[in-house]
DNA sequence: TCTGGGGTCCTAGGACCC
DNA sequence: TCTGGGGTCCTAGGACCC
């Protein structure tokens, strides 16, 4: 017996296009392009003509030159995106945020309350248009995936609801590149073997597709072809990084120029990092280069930080490391995200050693071990063999 | 104006520990 | 002394998502 369709799937259509244009009556019912060098997003007007998302400014001019070409108000976006999600949160607790304009809403506890989860959707659309002024479209059924698929087939400003009993004739017509997960690459690896929908990867066993795909992907779009996905609707999830980037263009530069723009984006992400009480431990530096390779130089610190100076210092190091890399190949983007994250007030007070007249050398080391690891036992080790070394230690097992 | 800015997850090898 | 299995952490690269 399959369960009943409870998972909401709400997702603003074409969200910062609609933003502006909620916000400048004069560019309602026409073509809008947010961004200059790429498509951030586009209207469905612009959308109707082939601009897509991530294309190139000039290719997007060449095929709607008629529309209007606005740059990013991204606070604006982020002042909107709290007024709907707050709109979710009102409607259910069970609420997982997938990005700052989609959501996941469990409705199933509700029946008696709130209404059928049809009901809840339609009140929740109409909500959204009435209080943020947006359209928003939600699909909803069994899983997490089938939901988000549902709301993306019906968009624009679209509601459906797939049945558990019409779930395999929803999905298995739908192109392969419809399953969450399957990109460019996967999309191609699946067409050379003549699979294009749902149906026809669900009809190859697990291990074939493990073996084509790799053993988690592989596993995970089995399952997701065959209907399963057992994910529930998770609202404990939390940030695991934070970045920011900088695209520099063509053109060179120098170390004096790099070092800039590092310390830039070291500041402003270490002052997120505050913003939001979080501590780090791993600093990673991603470039990318004018024929588009990537490289990737990443450190862990012993004790979580958000202290900019020591973040800096990380950064440097790694770009400083990444230097024979960015002689040869030149750079066009430098990316910093700060991961490992865990809330500042997690960190704990160090732990005194006790230093006292009867401590033992493995009770010493095992402290120092505790604080700072095992190169710093090692070093400690190798002093307490030095004679010029000093301490209260008591060298001699029993 | 060839290619923005923000994320997640997986794989694989090596170090290190028990 | 040599061998080894299992687990975790770190680093680098890659696919994918909005």
């Amino acid at each position: 017996m399959r369960g009943e369709a409870s998972v909401l799937h709400a997702d603003l259509d074409a969200f910062y296009a609609s933003v502006e244009q909620r916000d400048a009556p004069e560019l309602r019912g026409r073509p809008v392009i947010v961004g200059g060098g790429v498509v951030l997003a586009a209207s469905y007007e612009a959308k109707a003509r082939g601009v897509r998302t991530a294309m190139g400014g000039r290719e997007a001019r060449g095929l709607c030159p008629d529309a209007v070409v606005v740059p990013p108000r991204m606070d604006a976006y982020s002042e909107a995106s709290k007024e709907v999600f707050a709109i979710f949160r009102d409607t259910t607790p069970l609420v997982e945020g997938i990005s700052i304009d989609e959501a996941f809403l469990e409705v199933g506890g509700l029946r008696r309350i709130a209404g059928t989860p049809e009901e809840i959707a339609v009140r929740l659309r109409q909500r959204v248009r009435a209080e943020v002024g947006l359209p928003i479209s939600v699909g909803i059924a069994r899983t997490k995936f089938l939901a988000k698929v549902a709301s993306a087939v019906s968009k624009p400003d679209g509601l459906l609801v797939v049945e558990p009993d019409r779930e395999e004739a929803f999905l298995l017509p739908l192109p392969v590149e419809r399953l969450w997960g399957v990109g460019a690459v996967t999309a191609e690896k699946l067409h050379r073997l003549g699979i294009r929908t749902v149906g026809q990867l669900a009809e190859l066993e697990a291990d074939a597709t493990e073996r084509l795909l790799g053993k988690a992907t592989g596993a995970h779009l089995h399952a997701l072809a065959r209907l399963r996905d057992p994910r529930p609707v998770d609202t404990t999830r939390r940030r695991g990084s934070i970045g920011s980037q900088r695209a520099l263009g063509r053109r060179p530069r120098s170390p004096e120029e790099l070092d800039v723009i590092l310390t830039q984006i070291v500041d402003r992400l270490a002052r997120r990092l505050r913003d939001r009480d979080r501590v780090c431990r791993t600093v990673v530096l991603r470039l990318r280069s004018g024929d588009f390779t990537r490289a990737t130089r990443s450190h862990t610190v012993g004790p979580p930080t958000d202290r900019t100076a020591v973040l800096l210092a990380v950064a440097r190091a790694l770009l400083a490391g990444a230097q024979p890399l960015i002689s040869e190949r030149g750079i066009t983007l430098i990316r910093l995200s700060f991961s490992k994250l865990d809330r500042a007030d997690s960190v704990q007070p160090e732990l005194p050693i006790d230093w006292g007249e009867g401590a033992r050398l493995d009770a010493v080391l095992d402290a120092v071990h505790d604080r700072f690891g095992a190169a710093s036992v090692a070093r400690a080790a190798q002093l307490g063999r030095d004679p010029g070394w000093s301490t209260p230690v008591l060298p001699e097992h029993e």
